[in-house]
DNA sequence: CAGAATATTGACAGCGCTGTCATTTTAACT
DNA sequence: AGTTAAAATGACAGCGCTGTCAATATTCTG
């Protein structure tokens, strides 16, 4: 019933320790013994036990995602993501939602991380922008990746991996502006989260290479929801801008589906009076009619890099990925919630 | 910095093996025994360590969560409910989305149970339905505890969480009958989900009980999703209908998001001319215009006590939690998308 | 209060693997 | 071929805990 090392080596005629080696792939074992010993791996099934492999071994093969994210697609998306390579790799993955506010989100996390020793954690934003965090898990002695937004900087290369936000808002800006649109407003996020200012950003960026004047009273505060985009929209389409404002960028889908709701609230046609994007590309974008132009964030891709690149980091130098990308930038999906400004 | 049950051991003048015994809730230890380790417990903040408990003993203190359901919202839902249990218990969660097409589903199934051996998995609908699942659990010897749609039944009372779909939806056909509509449509979700019959039982129930005519025409095999409801809106307010129907329910939030868009869409004032509702009472049913009225399923409480459920059989018979609910009825929320008959 | 019954504790092996270090085999040289 | 260096393999301890069973402390008998 229950296969172990010691069944593997017995077939295959070596002891446990070569057996050992096979499954991770250490160097300085014979091909042919390597050989030998897969057929008897795969002949029994033969499956490591991970809870002694955790125990026996000075690094461990799981490892924890951190998220504080009330948006469950790109949760979802991340765990499947990190959860696809934990797969290949053998490894085991912990989920850790939390919210900042908790107080006892540190006594959390040293619970975690006493319970089952981590090889590390990947930290999504919007926690991953904590610096009590990161100094946390450094005194901590902790590995771990983070998922940033923002464009890449070359000492945090090799613990981050950044999405592009800044670029992707230029571009969908651009797209706007291209189509004639200049009075063009902006529903942000979250102040607190480091994506909001990088979506500005390029919006605003976009806004001037194209020599076009930004008006703040044309940028909305909000959260990443999709009432914050309700009523984003309704104070952006107030009286007084309503004829002016030709084009909404909503700072991510959920608030974009709100905008577009409000809209059609006031009866303006979209996108023949009013332009409105989104940004992620999640089924929000899908699930409007019309369907959001919007920028597509790959959330499962990104997160498989970010497991492989903390894979890297925790397998020392043996065994590196080299194919890791470590900078994405969202690319626009046009659908017909744009339009030229007519 | 590392705490073993050792140190504690030391510190309270005790062995290594009363320890284990205290933090195992083991009886035949003297409560002042008890006491003194305790207070060492809590003075070195001694975390047991799971790879080592589940090395050591016969039972595991990891258990999976199996899903193959698209709507990301049940799923953190149910993820949360098991989690917060399983922090509360010591336990570690597994998570393993799967798809039932996949032909290695049975291969990977295995896999995850080899690697870490499991106290049990809950199984989430649709794949709590399958008795291919069960089966290949049953022969492999692994505990669970099923969520399941449908009314309790005697024998699988201890290993099932049941949703009583049926009833909520009686009622909240009821909802709609006792505001005067007769013409009711029913857009279903996937056949193969226990919940759609389910759901449609309960509304051809209530629809009998208030001496109301069910028309076949008024019910249409949709899948759960958010382009089905548009769908199943538009075939069911075709012309031939259009006028008929006054009411229609969804068989879930995101299906009646859908007939709520596709009935903007054709100009119909909602609740004014037609009421919709949903199930489920997830994001989605805020996230329309008007809110949907819907039913309420408390994702998070079920998955708790599908947890606690789940230790009550692995921890054999000390232990035992009583306070168990294994019937949950989804509550009506009466929101802005129905109204009386006009 | 002795002796038996019972409750409470401890000693120790071992779960399945990896790290260390010793041993054997192979390759690389005179 | 004979030596030496290097590569490949194995023996064995031990990770931190639990299960078994033996040892001790406590309580209950008459």
């Amino acid at each position: 019933m229950k296969v172990t090392i010691n069944d593997v080596a017995k077939l295959a005629g070596v002891s446990m320790k070569t057996v050992s080696r096979v499954i991770n792939k250490e160097p300085s074992v014979r091909k042919k013994t390597f050989d030998v010993v897969m057929e008897a791996v795969n002949e029994l099934n033969y499956q490591p036990n991970l809870a002694a492999r955790n125990l026996a071994g000075t690094s461990s093969f799981t490892i924890g995602l951190v998220y504080d994210n009330p948006n469950a697609y790109y949760v979802i998306d991340m765990q499947n993501g990190v959860l696809s390579r934990c797969k290949d790799e053998g490894y085991e993955l912990v989920i850790h939602p939390c919210s900042y506010s908790e107080a006892n989100m540190e006594h959390d996390f040293k619970t975690m991380i006493k319970r089952s020793r981590l090889a590390g954690l990947v930290l999504t934003p919007p926690l991953s922008e904590q610096s009590s965090i990161t100094n946390l898990l450094d005194e901590l002695n902790i590995h771990y990746v983070r998922v940033l937004s923002g464009r890449p900087s070359e000492e945090e290369q090799d613990t981050c991996i950044y999405v592009n936000d800044f670029k992707a808002a230029y571009e969908i800006t651009m797209h706007l502006l291209n189509h004639g649109h200049k009075n063009i407003g902006f529903i942000c996020g979250d102040k607190e989260h480091k994506s909001t200012s990088e979506r500005l950003e390029g919006y605003k960026a976009a806004m001037a290479d194209h020599d076009t004047e930004t008006n703040d009273a044309f940028i909305y505060d909000g959260k990443y929801s999709f009432e914050s985009g309700v009523e984003g929209a309704q104070a952006l389409l107030a009286d007084d801008n309503k004829l002016a404002i030709t084009a909404i960028l909503g700072g991510n889908d959920e608030m974009a589906a709100g905008a577009l709701f409000a809209s059609r609230l006031m009866g303006i046609q979209i996108p023949e009076q009013l332009s409105i994007t989104g940004f992620e590309n999640s089924p929000f974008s899908r699930q409007t009619w019309p369907k959001l132009t919007t920028a597509h964030q790959e959330n499962d891709v990104i997160s498989q890099h970010a497991a492989r690149l903390l894979f890297t980091k925790t397998r020392g130098a043996r065994n590196q990925d080299k194919d890791i990308i470590t900078s994405f930038t969202p690319s626009i999906v046009v659908r017909d919630s744009s339009g030229p400004k007519l």
